[in-house]
DNA sequence: TATTGTTATACTCTATAACTATA
DNA sequence: TATAGTTATAGAGTATAACAATA
């Protein structure tokens, strides 16, 4: 079985050890995104939406005609990512371009009525996904974690 | 500036706000894992490695002989991605296969001189890679964050 | 000149499926 | 049958460079 598999003379309870590798932080945040990662995935299997896809409809509900620039600078990617994304949530339909009133540079994104609904499907997957990630914890350790993640990436 | 770029009707601040995602565990674990990715490439610039790469060579300078299975196992990944990442340090010269002498099936994977080489200059760079992300953390917060992480990928 | 969007291109990671060799 | 490795293929994220339109 698996836990057969991974048996070996320097693993003999079966669990993988990491020796050096251990003291590392950053290879843990690695193998922690990994995990949530893969969850993810299975979550959403059915919707087909990726992380990177749910974060760009969640902040399409809660910002009606943003446009991809400021999408991009909220989740931390550059223009040519942000429209690799846009542009497959496009294609299937779940959000629109139009141009900009105000600023002739910009397009501004609106989620089109399938895209709601696929937002709101996605955020009933987000919380049982949640429920999973959030399980292993305390309230507190919780606050903890996010706070210490938030030091990470601000 | 970018700080100007960054500035919006919803923004005034210039710093991304993130609304009902901001109560999201796993959405700050991705960007977390995202500013140390971009980090570490920064890192590695030079010595032109990925953090999987330096990943399997530092676990093969740690256990030499292992098989790909036994890497895969540890660094959480399935053959094939296994396959990429072995196959990518071979061609660089940093490993050689060998086939096990117990077991016909599986290759023993060693370091060349290059890759004893590689893993040293590596080292040197997960160091200050390390040095910028726990500096913002006491010694008793990188614990804890350790262990948290490791609730989540064990 | 700077910003935004766009297109083209490329690399890495990840995964599935099917095949071979070995146990 | 099961395991380990291999090959082919594909999707997704990330990034750089160059270009057009707008400010």
């Amino acid at each position: 079985m698996a836990n057969a598999a991974m048996k070996n003379d320097k693993d003999p309870a079966g669990l993988p050890e990491y020796g050096e590798l251990d003291g590392i932080v950053g290879f843990h945040i690695r193998l922690a995104h990994g995990a949530v990662y893969r969850h993810f995935t299975e979550t959403f299997a059915e919707l087909e939406l990726t992380q990177k896809q749910v974060s760009v409809l969640w902040l399409l509900g809660e910002n009606p005609g943003a446009s991809q620039i400021e999408i991009g600078n909220r989740l931390r990617m550059d223009r040519a990512t942000t429209m690799t994304i846009v542009n497959r949530l496009q294609e299937r339909g779940y959000l629109r371009r139009e141009r900009s009133s105000s600023d002739g540079r910009k397009q501004a994104l609106h989620l089109t009525p399938e895209g709601e609904k696929a937002l709101a499907e996605a955020k009933v997957c987000i919380r049982s996904h949640e429920e999973w990630l959030k399980s292993r914890f305390s309230a507190q350790e919780i606050e903890k974690l996010v706070e210490m993640l938030g030091r990470i990436h601000e």
